[in-house]
DNA sequence: GTTACACTTCAACGATTCTTGTATTTTTGA
DNA sequence: TCAAAAATACAAGAATCGTTGAAGTGTAAC
């Protein structure tokens, strides 16, 4: 992933509507929700939740399928683990015992603070 | 975490300037920079990196500490980490069965899923 | 073919955000 | 105490974003 990515899905999120959204489309899962069910789960205009829905799927945060006349979302749950494999990117400049710190001060650093140490590049400045 | 907050630290790295400064501080991990350092890595002028600075703490994604007449700065990775939890939870409703096909679509997607699918609540809506 | 429905696109106004320049606060060193 | 350095606070202009209303596109039903 690249910074421009990364901000674009970052901005995506950004607004409380949109996150929101995103949101209800992960805990649907693999189902998703077609557009006029999101409008009406969040009391939205149509129009409103459109806009913002362009906004995710140009992010490439959500997907759209066709169906019929509806259109149905559905969350990109990858394109989130790998923006979180970049936000983390480097973590303590490849020297993962520093991290141990801050392993402990989180509910689920369990999972996944081994796995960004594990997926470490070698630091390209090196020190 | 709670929507506001998760909105506050999405708009907060939604600006590349800032994505910016967090990962090159996430990359120097405890150590932290003082801002003029930040400063010149950027090239940018000090003003415009003092208010974003002051964004990102009020986010609570950096922490300040007085050292002289400097002000070192360092990433909050375990404020990240909860971020991540928050945007994941309830994924699938509470079926973690059905997140492994998700699992295999991303890099680092081993580490953190299954850490999630453990601290699932047993979803509210429980349907 | 025509009507109704689901959804999107477009234009426009108000609100928010970003950058820059100037001034202020705080600390260091003489 | 005085001067210099590091950083923040404040104000103003340009640029961007979000919501709303009206119009448009495509699909399904009659």
């Amino acid at each position: 992933m690249d910074t421009a990515t990364a901000t674009q899905v970052l901005d995506s999120l950004a607004s409380s509507l949109r996150l929101n959204i995103y949101r209800g489309l992960v805990r649907r899962g693999p189902d998703g929700m077609v557009a006029g069910e999101i409008a009406a789960a969040l009391g939205l205009p149509a129009n409103n939740v459109s806009f913002h829905l362009k906004d995710l799927t140009q992010a490439n945060l959500v997907t759209v399928e066709q169906e019929g006349r509806f259109q149905r979302y559905r969350a990109n749950i990858p394109l989130m683990l790998d923006l979180v494999a970049y936000l983390t990117e480097e973590c303590c400049s490849g020297h993962p015992e520093q991290c141990t710190t801050y392993r402990q001060a989180s509910r689920v650093s369990d999972g996944v603070l081994p796995a960004l140490s594990r997926s470490l590049p070698p630091s390209p400045g090196g020190r």
